[in-house]
RNA sequence: GGGGUGUUAGCUCAGCUGGUUCAGAGCACCUGCCUUACAAGCAGGGGGUCACUGGUUCGAACCCAGUACGCCCCA
């Protein structure tokens, strides 16, 4: 035989998914006479590269979509991108410095055509990167969130909703990048541990009448360059040590400007000095007390970071500038009552590394209270099921106190808002220029008003207002919302992603689905776990811990990375990775392909009868077992446990016990019955390890024997669930048992494993041993079988089932450790059988439990009484 | 600070309705094998006070309460 021992995917890979695409298997229509399976890819950012993270998630979908397909539905999994307006923008201004352009020389229209440009070249190299992965997805419906129609669809949205009165411009706090001049989402803002600061600060308390002695508060600040912003100072009203301040106000330091003393228990006695100074614009927290006490906000801040005239003090300089004059400033007047140092969260920006300011400014914003209540109940209700189900809770709390979303970036690189401005600062919403050009004559009742005179916003939408409508969008729902893929295909059936983005986008995407179709977007959401390094440490660029997915598919083969993914990978649990699953992955190919070699080798004589009918009729049942528990995982979106059945199944089943009852002798025939059907549960099995391992699957298959031009695995029907002989496999359990307990006794033994044994059995349990004993004899190496009536003498003995069975040692057996071994066991048994009795004497376990139960443990009691019955014997043979 | 969630073998985790196989799997480890499909393998083996403390129950890894520690999300 020439086949290698050892499988090479690299060979094969390439082959079949290039075969497949050829044949077209990926691609589907709607099809009346099919039940229809879809997956919307979660599409992954147009600048990204292939990460651990998208191995499991698109290797979880490929092995659902798969599945769906050999079940014989229709199944479409869309792929596509998402533009990514921040990242993209910044890979374009790298590129463009590299040619020595600076961003701010360009029209926005020039812009866009680097961007395009960039997009074309260098976007969506991950698309090309998941097909060496094997993933099966409909290459034709590639879609992406920038392209004309999926753009028009968010304008159109957010024309609709504007109108619906659910988009309104406001103004609210937002992470600043002073030196890249934009907002920046949470999401692309690193917090970093640093030591800071804390400086206390004097107060000075305003008295009523003439005092002598000026009294003072203290306040603790990391930022003192921000007291020119204050509007109060705030204490907790149970605090004892402020009680007096109460109603009293304070002058700021330097400054001098009068501001109130307000209570508010939001105010930690212990941190500080328990006196908080309250700057609503430039710290989240103190806006939000502001807004609760009607305070002012004072901003004293350009968008470059320098402090501008309301400061009144420091104006032009950088706010770190600022920081060190101020407290040379503060020191000197004798406000400074100390320093102290303490480890704090510095916010930075993941683009320029500047530190975020947070700041007030005019933003877009979608309500979001109305659109999120179906998408709660949906949840909820299990309409849309969450796997694993630990996080509705999560779904809830968040949709339960939503926020507005504020869906306006400072950015070129995205769908513009279609707001445009009138000369006297209001402004229209729509569609497009001309209509807006209409609706502005009319709400300024100026006829004469020209498109030049209307300026649109500069601003462009957050990413994920284009990514929650993708579900719809991708099939055209909104240009055409009665077209045949969209009535067909929606709403989706699973959809696969991070539990990062729970929020951001998949509670987005169910609020769309409600909105615009009226129906959810999918059924269920499975949510994968991060992939960590084998400390548990997030993967990252900067750790450098994080394997280069390409590399481990070369090394190990695809369908070895996919399955060495779903070895430790529950669902929404964190998967800790390590390359030995990798190289358990390829080590399962090779069995495979080794279990093959053998089989393949076989040469048939017809002839021959057919030695194996109990072997064969216990893999059938052993794999219709098997394969309801399959489906059962399946069902509950288990995958890895899926895997881990069909894994045991190939290995333990099939290759160590199957492969091995039916083996002919070195270089004998197999007879005719005996062959087919293995070939039959060769293809079974390939059948079910297609979804989790589509090459060595698809080749084998091949290999295996003529196929007809259209006859591939990829679309082979999956197996039906079947019955299967309880009993049977009941009862070759035990006689697996036994062949272990014999392997066993040789080991202990150092008896070679090519010397035959002989065997004796004593049957009590009523077993008929007579089909299983070709088997017991070729897998324990056993030459001579008795039946025997009584306790043999000079024999190592062991009780299975309640038999026993005797392995004669022509006399040289160490008496002493055979008596200490079953004295061992005897007392065990004992032990044992005394918990039963215990149980069963006791009235109230009698009476209240199920009479199922109760059966369980009085056939305990026999089975132990009976093996106690047997080792004392042995043990008396032994005297 | 609020909410969620977890703690089971050296590691990663199952254990689904409290009761057949209740203490499991995979990996790792130990012993012996280059036995003609596979050393990327074969055969066998050891290893756990189910975090802790109480409670409910005939019966608890599982239900309840508290404690300790961990992680996640929100602020």
């Amino acid at each position: 035989m020439s086949i290698s021992t050892k499988y090479n995917p690299k060979e094969v890979e390439q082959k079949w998914y290039d075969s497949w695409l050829q044949h077209g298997f990926f691609h589907s229509e709607p099809n009346p006479h099919k039940e229809p399976y879809t997956i919307v890819i979660p599409p992954p950012n147009v600048t990204g590269v292939l990460h651990m993270g998208h191995m499991l998630n698109n290797t979880i979908q490929d092995v659902l979509i798969r599945r769906a397909r050999m079940q014989g539905k229709e199944a479409c999994w869309v792929p596509g991108t998402d533009h990514a307006s921040i990242a993209t923008e910044a890979k374009v201004v790298a590129m463009l410095k590299e040619r020595g352009i600076s961003k701010a020389d360009l029209t926005r229209d020039e812009f866009l055509a680097y961007a395009w440009e960039w997009k074309d070249k260098y976007g969506g190299i991950i698309l090309e990167q998941l097909k060496k992965l094997g993933a099966s997805c409909d290459w034709e419906r590639t879609r992406f969130t920038m392209e004309d129609d999926l753009s028009e669809a968010v304008i159109e949205v957010f024309v609709d909703l504007y109108r619906k009165g659910n988009i309104y411009r406001g103004v609210r706090m937002v992470n600043w990048d002073p030196q890249g001049g934009t907002a920046l989402s949470d999401e692309e803002v690193i917090p970093k541990e640093t030591m800071a600061k804390m400086y206390h600060l004097q107060y000075e308390v305003v008295e009523e009448g003439a005092s002598s002695e000026p009294a003072y508060i203290t306040v603790a600040t990391s930022r003192p360059e921000t007291i020119m912003a204050d509007v109060a100072v705030a204490v907790n009203p149970n605090d004892k040590r402020y009680k007096h301040l109460h109603g009293k106000q304070v002058r700021i330091p330097l400054l001098g400007r009068v501001i109130p003393v307000i209570q508010d228990e939001y105010v930690s006695i212990d941190f500080g000095t328990g006196a908080l100074k309250v700057t609503p614009a430039h710290d989240l927290n103190d806006y939000e007390l502001g807004q609760k006490h009607k305070l002012p906000t004072i901003d004293i801040l350009n968008n470059d970071g320098t402090l501008n005239e309301q400061a009144q003090l420091y104006v032009g300089q950088d706010r770190f500038a600022a920081r060190r004059n101020i407290v040379k400033d503060l020191e000197v007047a004798g406000l400074l009552v100390k320093t102290e140092e303490y480890q704090s969260v510095l916010q930075t920006s993941e683009r320029t590394g500047a530190v975020i300011e947070p700041r007030l400014s005019m933003q877009w914003f979608c309500k979001m209270d109305e659109l999120a209540r179906p998408a709660l109940d949906a949840v909820m209700n299990d309409d849309i099921r969450l796997y694993p189900p630990k996080f509705k809770n999560m779904y809830r709390s968040w949709m339960e106190n939503i926020r507005d979303w504020c869906i306006s970036r400072q950015l070129w690189w995205g769908q513009r808002i279609p707001a445009f401005y009138l000369p006297d600062g209001s402004f229209v919403v729509a569609p497009n220029a001309e209509e807006a050009l209409q609706q502005a004559r009319k709400q300024s009742d100026n006829n004469n008003l020209q498109a030049s005179d209307l300026r649109q916003d500069e601003d462009v939408l957050d990413t994920w207002f284009s990514s929650w409508l993708w579900p719809i969008s991708v099939f055209n729902g909104f240009k055409d919302p009665d077209n045949k893929d969209i009535c067909y295909y929606y709403p989706t059936n699973d959809l696969v992603t991070a539990p990062e983005i729970l929020f951001f986008w998949v509670a987005r995407m169910i609020m769309a689905g409600y909105e615009f179709r009226n129906e959810m977007p999918f059924r269920n959401v499975y949510l994968t776990g991060i992939v960590r390094d084998a400390q548990g440490r997030k993967m990252s660029k900067s750790l450098g811990n994080s394997p280069d997915p390409l590399d481990l598919i070369e090394q190990y083969g695809a369908d070895g990375v996919r399955a060495g993914m779903l070895f430790s990978s529950p669902a929404g649990n964190d998967l800790l990775f390590d390359e030995k699953l990798v190289e358990q992955g390829r080590n399962f190919s090779n069995k495979i392909w080794n279990a093959y070699r053998l089989i393949k080798g076989w040469e048939v004589d017809e002839t021959l009868p057919c030695p194996n009918e109990t072997a064969i009729r216990w893999f059938e049942s052993r794999f219709n077992e098997a394969f309801a528990q399959l489906e059962d995982h399946f069902s509950k979106f288990r995958i890895s446990d899926a895997l881990l059945v069909v894994y045991k199944l190939v290995w333990d089943d099939f290759c160590s016990s199957y492969l091995e009852m039916i083996k002919p002798a070195y270089q004998q025939p197999i007879d005719r019955q005996s062959i087919d059907a293995t070939i039959g549960f060769l293809e079974n099995v390939l059948k079910v390890l297609h979804p989790f391992m589509p090459f060595i699957t698809e080749e084998i298959w091949h290999d295996l024997k003529e196929r007809k031009p259209k006859e591939f695995l990829i679309i082979a029907p999956w197996p039906k669930k079947d019955k299967s002989d309880k009993s049977l496999v009941v009862e070759m359990e035990r006689v697996l048992n036994v062949v272990g307990a014999i392997r066993n006794i040789r080991n202990a033994k150092n008896i070679p494993s090519n010397k035959p044994l002989d065997l004796a059995v004593k049957v009590v349990s009523g077993t008929v041993y007579e089909p299983f004993l070709s088997i017991i004899a070729k897998l324990a190496n056993v030459g001579d079988i008795s039946f025997v009536a009584e306790t043999q003498d000079g024999a190592i003995s062991f009780v299975e089932g309640g038999d026993e069975f005797f392995i004669p040692m022509e006399g040289n057996i160490d008496m002493a450790a055979e008596r200490e071994r079953l004295t061992k066991e005897l007392e065990y048994t004992k032990g044992f059988l005394v918990s039963v009795q215990k149980k069963l004497s006791n009235e109230r376990f009698v009476n209240g439990a199920p009479a199922a139960v109760i059966a369980g443990e009085r056939k305990k009691q026999s089975d132990a009484e009976a093996k106690i019955f047997a080792i004392e014997q042995s043990l008396a043979s032994l005297q």
